[in-house]
DNA sequence: CATTTTTTGTGCGTATTTTCACAGAAAAAA
DNA sequence: TTTTTTCTGTGAAAATACGCACAAAAAATG
């Protein structure tokens, strides 16, 4: 049996699922249909079969899928049966506002670590964590085990703090500044950008 | 002459070279080819110039494009040359960082109107707008001629706000709600969500 | 117990998207 | 001027993604 590697537009849906499963666990629904969940997010049916095919086989004819049940091997094959550990680089309005948010905690991400290179930031506290000197980012990123990053500093810093996140040892970053990052084809980069969102919603109206 | 409509895929890579031009444009870059441009952001040159020919030849063989000029066609493609008054609904701690944030004004998005349903909130001012009940939106969205909101309420309540905002004649909605909105076709709807970003990153490692 | 209904997993055809590769136009070099 | 180099725009091919439609399984109904 040759095990093909699922496409990545795949891989981006599963979230997407995951998500409107945890809301039906939360209200109490225990059973869902592939056509069910596809009404719920706006996927065809027969996506989300196919999509999830490529993993095995989670449901059952005639019945549908148990919500747990399909939550949990989700959460499996995403490899959220664990504690995942976050660094947060760049505590200005954003920062403090990802610092905060419960999200994060609710679905096993955990900010272990705040940077920032402001004198005046380091050492304060924000939502039970110290700021520490970006500088120490090399020692104290690698020391905790962490692998993914939240990038929050200004874009004309971006690439080099990104640099020096690559450089600490981390594989994945979460970048909220408005450019395009620069390296190794081996560490995973998302965008978040409001203004690039906003660009294309623009097309469509007048 | 038939006008293919242009698939969706192809708006959604526009603001990306859109922000990278405006990056060379600011570097003083006067000249660019899909190649460099394509290497800025890890897209193929080829995919970057059939993207363009849909919308009309901006190019010169042997030369490339003129970065003012290609900055100047993207921004009136994705109707650009014009400023866009948005609508902030939920006006807590990432309603607070947006509301903050310059990087709209710098491209034309203006935060005109700001919605909290919290009487303890509503009548503050941040960063020079007054927050307003949402129960007035139905009346002052319309009076200014929004078309955009950007939605940071709590999921619990997200969808119904969103459809009190439909009501008030938005048609996109930039939604920071973990959760699916139910929208009739027509609103155009675009998701930003860390957490679904994460795990998409996690399935990548160890 | 037989029949009908529901719903999965998937083979296969279709549609969409990406890449290739090249003619031709402009610029640069000879 | 002629030749060489550069780089676009685009058909055609290749690759990827999507959706139909159905056998088979389970449950519900009679
Ligand atoms: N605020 C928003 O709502 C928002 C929205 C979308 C995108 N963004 C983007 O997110 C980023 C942060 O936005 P913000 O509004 O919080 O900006 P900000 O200026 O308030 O915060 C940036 C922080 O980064 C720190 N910093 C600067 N250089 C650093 C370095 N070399 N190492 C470590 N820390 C450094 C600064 O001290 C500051 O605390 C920007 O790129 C911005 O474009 C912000
Ligand atoms: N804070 C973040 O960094 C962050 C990150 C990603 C996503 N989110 C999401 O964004 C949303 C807001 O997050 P937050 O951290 O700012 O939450 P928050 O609780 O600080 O703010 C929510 C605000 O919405 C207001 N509100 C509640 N019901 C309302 C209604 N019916 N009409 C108008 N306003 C109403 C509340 O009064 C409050 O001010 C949430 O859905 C959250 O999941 C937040």
């Amino acid at each position: 049996m040759i095990t093909r590697t699922v496409p990545d537009i795949v891989v981006g849906r599963l979230p997407r699922y995951l998500q409107a499963l945890e809301h039906m666990y939360r209200e109490g629904i225990k059973t869902t249909s592939s056509q069910e969940l596809g009404e719920a997010i706006g996927i065809s049916a027969a996506q989300i079969r196919k999509d999830l095919s490529q993993f095995g086989e989670f449901g059952k004819q005639g019945t549908g899928y148990s919500v747990a049940f399909l939550v949990e091997q989700l959460q499996s094959i995403l490899k959220l049966t664990r504690i995942w550990d976050l660094a947060l680089v760049g505590m200005g309005d954003l920062g403090n506002a990802l610092a905060r948010y419960q999200g994060f905690a609710e679905h096993g991400f955990r900010i272990t670590a705040a940077f920032d290179n402001d004198p005046e930031k380091i050492g304060k506290e924000v939502a039970g964590l110290i700021i520490q000197d970006s500088r120490e980012m090399k020692r104290i990123i690698p020391s905790l085990g962490i692998k993914i990053a939240m990038l929050t500093v200004p874009a004309s810093v971006a690439q080099m703090v990104a640099e020096e996140l690559v450089d600490a040892g981390i594989r994945a970053i979460l970048n909220y500044a408005p450019i395009s990052l620069n390296l190794p084809d081996d560490i995973h980069v998302e965008n978040i950008d409001p203004i690039i969102k906003l660009q294309h919603m623009t097309y469509y109206l007048d």
